[in-house]
DNA sequence: TTGAAAGCGCTAACAC
DNA sequence: GTGTTAGCGCTTTCAA
């Protein structure tokens, strides 16, 4: 292991000598430089180069109360996590907005319920600025026992997270599902079935309130619960063709459940989009360009949503802008459409993001 | 956005005054109370629950030196790192050793050359106790732009590295290539091509060898250079072919890689194993498992190298317990057989995990 | 505009 | 064992 170097650092005192100043003058300059006079700058950025000075954060933060540093939490254990590249693409959007401010991202997985307490320990213990939340579940105990930090959620949080007023981020799950089931109405198809996602999550929810907005009256028949994954769009699938052998087109609730069911359809020799025509949700470019036929479905940009929940966030903490002005300054805020039973009591600084209906060959 | 809570948080000061004993002694309390007389102890704990006291991160760090974080640095560019659940993987093995340390993981993407400047100066800056990096590339300036912090390797770094004295976790990519390739020769195939992963990472360099090792003299074209995409394994399938329509069995550098391929033979008609044998690496399983057939892979445990990454550099961290020790400790130190021409100069201290050959359908 | 001085909350010698 | 004390490196009044 290379060794840990030993010289000590240069201080601001350092610095401050060198440039014949004091030492709070230096710390203004280092700090911006307002209200100094230009030699002086000069000389103490000079001295900063030539030292090689680097504030120590530690110092800092001690006396500003600041961290320049973000939590993202995410609850871990949800195998969909790991089987497609989401959670990545939103670090992404997250990171970079991030550096951009010069802010830190400390990253907290969570596996299980004790993990809980710990997160919500630190978040309390006041070692970041603020939390970009991954709530996926409804029933996820962790918005509750935040406080005190300010906090965005990714995707619309659960009834029982406290979601009085809590921001978040999300693209319109509702109105991307409602656009996909009447596009298919539209090419003229009428035993229309959906695949849900896990109905635990809000954007599962959502998708299937979508659905149900255009086929008002569907046969519950048509409609079945699934998971999000890949196998389960495959059994979901296998249900459905048994017991409505008549369907001509499904809507599943993302792009693997849509893989699984394609899958299945080809095994049993229905042809796509011919007999049954196939939509999915996300857009996720490794499973609807493979897939055969390639996967017409409804995009949702993510790492725009990762980036604006930081930014977002960051807005917050300056209290320079309103959440509301930073939602629209964004560039991206649409009518919050599908954001659930009635905006009442949600805040306007939440961000609902448009989503587009991509064509390919399934439908 | 929820308000941040204004209230002061309560200091040591307080806990000592409630507690009736001095700071000194509620701080040794409050780091493990070696040394303090159990009532004591019992008390000053008390009023630590009773005020919700958290110990203030900065001022620690201030004098102590030390941050409890820990930097991962990912160069991100790479689209790899989306297409599979490599990523994610590492980083929950990671996450875990940290947080059974009490260490904090601050995320490092890096999308281009000048992020590396900025990462270079995070961590010259002190801010963390050391770091974890993800050299992926051969010519990554990276490593020697780290200067002074403790660092451990995922993944053996290439030679403009720096790697003299590096300390590093990785599968036995060599070894396991052998393993691969001498399982098809027993399997009597005699024509057996190998696709190769980017051969400006090391672990696509280290396959090769191994399946030069065993294929000593194997015919030039039945290797065809390839990066680890499924495009590209389909590509390289087709060119394969053309060339050599006599071939009886593929290794590929990857699953993905391997998936690939295994379209194309579909595509062309060869049945798999009968007629090629197919095997990949990494046994990443939404692949392997979906692929068809399912797929014959070499497994490297992703989660344990991050987990073992992490452990290394603690361990160093502390000073407690040798590098080697550790290594030897994780109960998964290998014969360093794969990792590369030679031990020389390369420290006791990095860890080479073994791989093991999973068998499914395709060979 | 600049400098002097007072802490931010904590740990670690060093006394007792 | 326990308390006293001196900083860690920085920002920020407050005077000059």
């Amino acid at each position: 292991m290379p060794e840990q170097s030993t010289e000590p650092r240069p201080t601001l005192e350092a610095v401050a000598a060198r440039a014949g100043v004091s030492r709070a003058t230096a710390s203004r300059v280092v700090n911006g430089g307002e209200g100094v006079r230009e030699p002086l700058v000069e000389r103490v950025r000079r001295a900063v180069d030539e030292l090689g000075y680097v504030p120590n954060q530690a110092a800092r933060s001690l006396v500003t109360r600041r961290h320049d540093a973000v939590a993202v939490v995410i609850a871990e254990p949800e195998t969909r996590v790991f089987a497609d590249p989401f959670f990545a693409l939103q670090l992404r959007g997250i990171s970079k907005e991030l550096t951009a401010h010069d802010s830190q991202l400390v990253l907290l997985l969570t596996e299980g319920r004790d993990d809980h307490a710990r997160v919500a320990r630190y978040l309390a213990g006041g070692h970041v600025d603020g939390a970009l939340v991954f709530s996926l579940h409804l029933d996820d105990p962790l918005p509750g026992l935040i406080n005190g930090v300010p906090t965005v959620y990714g995707g619309r949080p659960g009834w029982s997270g406290g979601s009085r007023g809590a921001v978040y981020v999300d693209c319109d799950n509702r109105g991307g599902a409602r656009e996909a089931v009447r596009y298919l109405v539209g090419l003229g198809r009428r035993r229309i079935a959906h695949i849900t996602g896990a109905l635990d999550q809000t954007s599962a929810v959502d998708r299937l309130d979508g659905f149900r907005d255009v086929m008002v009256d569907a046969d519950p028949a048509l409609i079945v619960e699934s998971d999000f994954t890949l196998g389960g769009g495959e059994r979901a699938m296998r249900e459905l063709l048994d017991r409505c052998p008549d369907l001509d087109a499904v809507f599943a609730a993302n792009d693997l459940t849509a893989a699984g069911a394609l899958r299945v359809l080809r095994e049993r020799g229905r042809r796509v989009p011919e007999e049954v025509a196939v939509i999915g949700f996300d857009d996720m470019l490794p499973v609807t360009e493979q897939a055969d036929p390639p996967l017409t479905t409804v995009r949702q940009d993510i790492e725009e949503m990762g980036r604006l929940m930081a930014r977002l966030l960051l807005r917050g903490l300056d209290r320079t802008v309103s959440a509301a002005a930073a939602a629209s300054a964004s560039g991206s805020s649409a009518p919050t459409g599908g954001a659930g039973e009635g905006l009442v009591g949600v805040p306007p600084s939440s961000v609902v993001l448009p989503t587009t209906l991509v064509l390919r060959a399934s439908a």
